[in-house]
DNA sequence: TCATTAAATTGTT
DNA sequence: AACAATTTAATGA
């Protein structure tokens, strides 16, 4: 407990560049665009910085513009538990911003990242008013169900190799993080923090994935040759 | 714009 | 965990 760390940077109104990184705008109306654009709160997030922190009540529901997120939540024995990445693209939290009830887990920013607010008093006007929106959570809510049943999967799998594989999958995946496209932007030491095992052994890993072709190691991110592959894992035994 | 230097990231033991 | 090698970012003329 050393240096508390902020909640978040200065909010300020969302520059248009911004605007067009948020996925749900296409499926509002006009109108609609033109109201919710206004309301839409952007912050410049740290390493190290609380989006929101668990208990607390609900204000936004969060989008990531750029940058990566962590979320994650401390057991009772004061230990800090990291479920998932947050990769550009992503919004979450609806879960709570539907029940208005306080936030379950932390989400903090693991690089230098630009995070997207929506009221939640804004998100329960475009609930009530556009069906398009309500099409977007839905399928949103139904692809992270995926998502989470396939965490169980990896947890379960002593396999490292196939372990990075999966959680690259998932951070890859086009409906929940339309923001990363080909090129996932995260470096060796981040994806170690989120799958849970040391940087070399990732490295090891990704590159034994290189050779399969699956993806290819940039500097600073990832690229995915084949999607399938990662997430069937089809490619673990090794072939030599 | 280019060259130099510092910082970040990766590869390897 | 440590260290060398490589890539990018920052700096200043």
């Amino acid at each position: 407990m050393s240096t508390e760390p902020s909640l978040h940077g200065r909010r300020r109104p969302a520059r248009n560049d911004e605007l067009l990184a948020i996925p749900w705008l296409e499926v509002l109306d006009e109108r609609q665009r033109e109201r919710v654009a206004l309301e839409i709160k952007v912050s410049d997030a740290l390493p190290g910085d609380f989006i929101c922190r668990t208990a607390r009540p609900v204000t936004y529901w969060f989008g990531v513009i750029d940058g990566l997120l962590k979320m994650s939540t401390d057991n009772a024995e004061g230990q800090t538990m990291t479920y998932t990445g947050i990769p550009p693209g992503g919004w979450f939290g609806e879960g709570t911003a539907l029940k208005r009830e306080p936030y379950r887990y932390n989400i903090q920013a693991l690089r230098s990242s630009i995070v997207a607010g929506l009221p939640v008093d804004t998100f329960h006007w475009l609930l009530d008013h556009s069906i398009g929106f309500n099409r977007f959570v839905m399928n949103q809510i139904n692809e992270r169900l995926g998502q989470f049943i396939a965490a169980r999967e990896i947890d379960r799998m002593n396999n490292p190799d196939a372990r990075v594989a999966r959680s690259l999958a998932a951070l890859f995946n086009p409906v929940l993080y339309p923001g990363v496209g080909e090129l996932l932007r995260i470096t060796q030491q981040e994806l170690a923090y989120l799958v849970g095992l040391s940087r070399q052994r990732v490295n090891e890993a990704l590159n034994a994935l290189q050779a399969q072709s699956v993806i290819r190691v940039e500097y600073g991110g990832l690229r995915v040759l084949d999607l399938g592959a990662l997430r069937s894992s089809i490619f673990l035994k090794h072939p030599r």
